[in-house]
DNA sequence: TCTGGGGTCCTAGGACCC
DNA sequence: TCTGGGGTCCTAGGACCC
């Protein structure tokens, strides 16, 4: 029987990557993309690293840094890392069998039976830079864990130039190598999961490679128990080729200030009611019932503190923006609670199911049939004319509360009009 | 002043049933 | 006086991931 081989890519500082393949100013600079409304470091370059950035820290701790060592802060701009994250799947598709797309900048992929997994690792990544100047690491070895834990060797150790075997090592490298990493370097062991590991005397990956699975599963759980196993080299995690069916949605966001009255909730509420409905019809999924919720700011401890949420059923599963709006403001109408200055409002869809298996409404059949068209027509009008071209009405008649995004790059790759140019004058254009 | 968003899985405990 | 045991389902909360 052959034994597995799994191979794990890894964009390199993935966001940061994509606005430096449009913008050359950015090379060799500290960089960060911040969060929506420009709140915390959700990706750092080497330099920005280097100064001792840590992810996801608020933006105004290290803001001071623009002057001192020139740090440079963009908004994320998902549009473009979407783009170019399926650009590189694409590529890599065309040089696997077997694909697991794990997020938008890692991909697991199946190199069982590969003659010489290393050489086409070192082609593959050759290749994603070579066609679109976003640099990665791969780690391969013989469980995702391990993978994990290869990549993470491959990012940290520049002289394997991008890509290590952990299997081509001797079993007491592989020890030696594991005594100088710590546990928390593990794939599923978290801050919390580390601390208890080394009140148990855990502090190294080794510690935890030589523990014993079926105790550890006693006293603490299953998880870990199989992150051992991993560890030693036994699968207990698949490759999923085929996309695991999604269990829910959230679509939420924080506002840039405090909101207090109930139109500025319901504006945001049914904006991301929309986009939720929107995503819904994208994926071919129904939802039975939504659930709106709204906090208030955790950080200011100050403030009175409000956690609310309302669960609307819908009577039969629906994707359509307009049931959907309906159910949110009458969840809102419930949930809202005057007096308390609100941080976040987003919606939940629970138990998504295929639109397939949908029992149509059988009281009214001919009007689900000509919404099903209504919403057709609506999401071709927004995908030809921009998003939000077309809205229900009770969407406009709202305060609306904007998002801050100050420094966010143009979508180059997904709208005419932001397209990335070149210029160049008449010499130039001679010379070829 | 200023702290993201979107997911998954597991577990404990309560309700309920026979 | 004396009050079972085993199973399922659901939910909330915790932990982790990128």
């Amino acid at each position: 029987m052959n034994t597995s081989l799994i191979g794990l890519i890894d964009l390199n500082n993935f966001y940061v990557s994509c606005e430096r393949v449009f913008d050359p100013k950015l090379w060799g600079r500290p960089v960060v993309v911040l969060s929506n409304n420009d709140g915390a470091c959700v990706a750092r370059s080497q330099e920005a690293k280097a100064l001792g950035i840590a992810m996801g820290v608020p933006w105004f701790q290290v803001a001071p840094l623009q002057h001192s060592h020139g740090l440079i802060a963009l908004s994320s701009n998902y549009a473009l890392y979407g783009r170019l994250s399926q650009r590189i799947a694409a590529i890599i598709r065309s040089h696997v069998p077997q694909q697991e797309i794990y997020s938008i900048d890692e991909s697991f992929v199946d190199l069982s039976g590969i003659a010489d997994p290393n050489t086409l690792a070192t082609q593959l990544r050759q290749k994603i830079l070579d066609w679109t100047h976003i640099p990665s690491c791969i780690g391969i070895a013989t469980t995702k864990t391990r993978a994990k834990l290869a990549n993470h060797i491959a990012k940290t150790h520049p002289e394997f130039q991008g890509v290590f075997n952990l299997e081509s090592c001797t079993p007491q490298w592989q020890e030696n190598i594991f005594r100088h990493m710590d546990v928390q370097e593990v794939w599923g062991i978290g801050r919390r999961m580390a601390k208890r590991l080394q009140n148990l005397g855990i502090h190294s990956v080794f510690d935890l490679y030589k523990a014993n699975p079926h105790e550890l599963h006693h006293q603490i759980g299953v998880v870990l128990a199989r992150t051992i196993l991993e560890l030693q080299g036994k699968p207990c995690l698949n490759l999923h080729t085929q996309p695991v069916p999604q269990q829910q949605m959230v679509v939420s966001r924080s506002f840039s200030g405090l909101v207090t009255h109930i139109n500025e909730l319901k504006s945001a509420l049914l904006q991301h009611t929309c986009r939720a409905a929107e995503k819904l019809r994208q994926r071919g999924l129904v939802t039975p019932a939504l659930i709106v919720f709204a906090h208030t700011h955790p950080f200011r401890t100050q403030d009175p503190q409000y956690h609310g949420h309302c669960m609307v059923p819908l009577v039969t599963p629906s994707q359509d923006t307009l049931q959907l709006v309906q159910a949110a403001v009458q969840g809102l109408k419930q949930m809202y609670r005057p007096g308390y200055r609100y941080k976040k409002a987003g919606v939940m869809l629970p138990d998504l199911r295929p639109c397939h298996e949908q029992q149509s409404d059988w009281l009214d059949p001919g009007t689900s049939c000509q919404r099903q068209s209504l919403m057709q027509t609506l999401d071709q009008i927004n995908q030809r004319f921009g998003q939000k071209t077309l809205v229900p009405a009770s969407t406009l008649n709202t305060r609306r509360v904007a998002m801050r995004r100050d420094r966010c790059s143009p979508n180059y790759m997904g709208k005419w009009d932001e397209i990335f140019s070149v210029s160049c004058d008449q010499d130039f254009l001679r010379t070829w």
